[in-house]
DNA sequence: TTGTATGCGTTATCAG
DNA sequence: CTGATAACGCATACAA
């Protein structure tokens, strides 16, 4: 592989003149960018780029730690990242955890070792003050509402949201309302269980801890949920669903057991992806891509910020 | 930052011993190996990863060019490949290319500086030959069916697959045959165009261009084909789509225009997604998590091999 | 079993 | 405008 070093020995000029025409600097004479230029062309060279960043002590690498890959939220998600990371010139570096903490760890730790500048944690299972401890090596950016002011994050504010959901569900009339989370633990969902619980104390709604069904990530596990609240003695009348996915598959699933949406089953979904809206369910929108986007802004700015998301509900036909 | 010259000093040993301990070389004496450990702990060291890179010339990084990260084919194929590259400790950076082509080139300059160790391209829209210049600079593996030899790759025979739906809906008394693509260049479709038109030259059946329909990746895409079909004075009576998402589209949508399926219109999918399950649309099922393990796997191996993976047709409701 | 010296390919400082 | 030379942090051949 050839290196500056025989550049400038094929141009006849120092390395330090190399680099300078590599890198665009001012103060170099025509004549020497043309013989450095023609090295170049000439033995096909390339930067390494390994060296440059263990000079310049950047990587322009982003980390982004997510859980799968293979859901539409966090392709979405990281669609919006990996468009301005485009604009902006850096490359992202990918970690898909399944949730498991050892893998957020070693997005962590690739922080501490330079080999990302920062680390964008779309969704964690790590406890919040261990990624504190890493703050040091570069900024950290979370998409969960965080009061501490040292990290940054864009996010939904989730407690408001669903409660404006549940109030609404309890407008049009319904008093069994039962919701699905994906998992059970999370900043997102904490916020989410204790809406509910200040809404059924509002409403003096009887608190059925089977109204609440976790687990709720994909399709699929549309049918499980019908299952499990047709097997109910007092089946909610209402369901907030957390993803669109899941709501779309109990919307199917429905159609096959002649269930009657919204009459014997209301559903709220949540995000507005396409399948809600070509099955007109009634979800809440969330900019998805919107909050990708300034989930990569904050992490390549020095100012740490802290972003509330606007969600807004869509109404179809599904209450 | 504390480097192993600073740890060489507390430690009293040279930077050589501290380098063995970092990575467990054998010849080191229980005793300096302690006082190293010690070192470390003390002044929470790690280790600058570009500098190993740089010294290695190798960066356990492995690229991934694919189009768009919110399609679900793609998210599956980078599941595949993220559990692979997890295991045998490699990280991924990943390219996401809207089909632009200087984007892609974006990966294979970065392989060419040593950013990354190989390259995976699952989808392309750059010449081949551009790609061959670059493998002397690491493997580059296609998921594509490709005949040069230097070239790795794990595909589907999409010429044979297509010409055995085709007759699968000949058989059923289809002679209007149509059929979806994304896009219209790219091998894979080049394959099917060419499967479709041996297939209507074997039955003798009219050529009606009107019958491709390009641009279809979304589930909202389908509404458009169906509109589309509604305009021609001779509609196809079947469609080949050759995505999940797409025939799931087309299906909500017929029913809301009440056309039945597959009476006035069938259906075969692609991919045997979730959706498709769930909307009992019979499909073509591709293994792409597997394709996605085995691309990996020729990525980080040295001989270049070219896999054949299988398509196998899931009968449901919409033929 | 240990240490010295050198290389990896750039960038940056500083003197000219 | 240009060129030495010192970082950057680590791995490793070679000598001891």
């Amino acid at each position: 592989m050839t290196n500056i070093k025989d550049l400038a020995k094929m141009a006849n000029v120092s390395v330090s003149t190399v680099s300078r025409v590599l890198n665009n600097h001012p103060y170099v004479k025509e004549e020497k960018r043309l013989a450095v230029l023609e090295a170049i062309k000439k033995c096909n060279y390339q930067q390494n780029i390994n060296a440059v960043h263990l000079s310049k002590g950047k990587t322009q690498l982003v980390g982004v730690v997510l859980p799968f890959t293979d859901l539409p939220y966090f392709g979405q998600l990281l669609k919006g990242i990996a468009n301005q990371a485009l604009e902006h010139n850096y490359k992202l570096i990918i970690f898909q955890t399944n949730y498991i903490e050892s893998r957020e760890l070693e997005a962590l730790q690739m922080l501490k070792q330079k080999q990302i500048d920062s680390l964008i944690i779309c969704s964690r299972t790590c406890n919040l003050a261990l990624i504190q401890e890493y703050l040091s090596y570069g900024p950290i950016v979370l998409c969960e509402k965080v009061e501490d002011t040292h990290l940054a994050a864009t996010f939904v504010n989730h407690y408001q949201t669903f409660m404006k959901a549940l109030d609404y569900l309890y407008e049009k009339g319904h008093r069994r309302i039962g919701y699905t989370l994906g998992r059970k633990t999370g900043t997102n969902s904490h916020e989410r269980q204790s809406a509910y619980a200040d809404f059924i104390k509002k409403y003096q709604l009887p608190n059925n801890p089977d109204y609440i069904i976790t687990g709720c990530y994909h399709l699929e596990d549309g049918s499980q949920v019908v299952q499990s609240i047709q097997a109910m003695s007092e089946p909610p009348s209402a369901l907030l669903v957390t993803s669109d996915q899941v709501a779309a598959g109990i919307v199917a699933y429905c159609q096959n057991q002649q269930i009657a949406i919204p009459d014997e089953l209301a559903l709220i979904g949540f995000d507005n992806q396409p399948i809600a809206k070509m099955l007109g369910i009634t979800t809440i929108e969330i900019p998805i891509e919107e909050i990708g986007k300034n989930l990569f802004l904050q992490a390549i700015n020095e100012e740490i910020s802290s972003i509330e998301m606007e969600a807004k509900l869509i109404e179809r036909g599904t209450v």
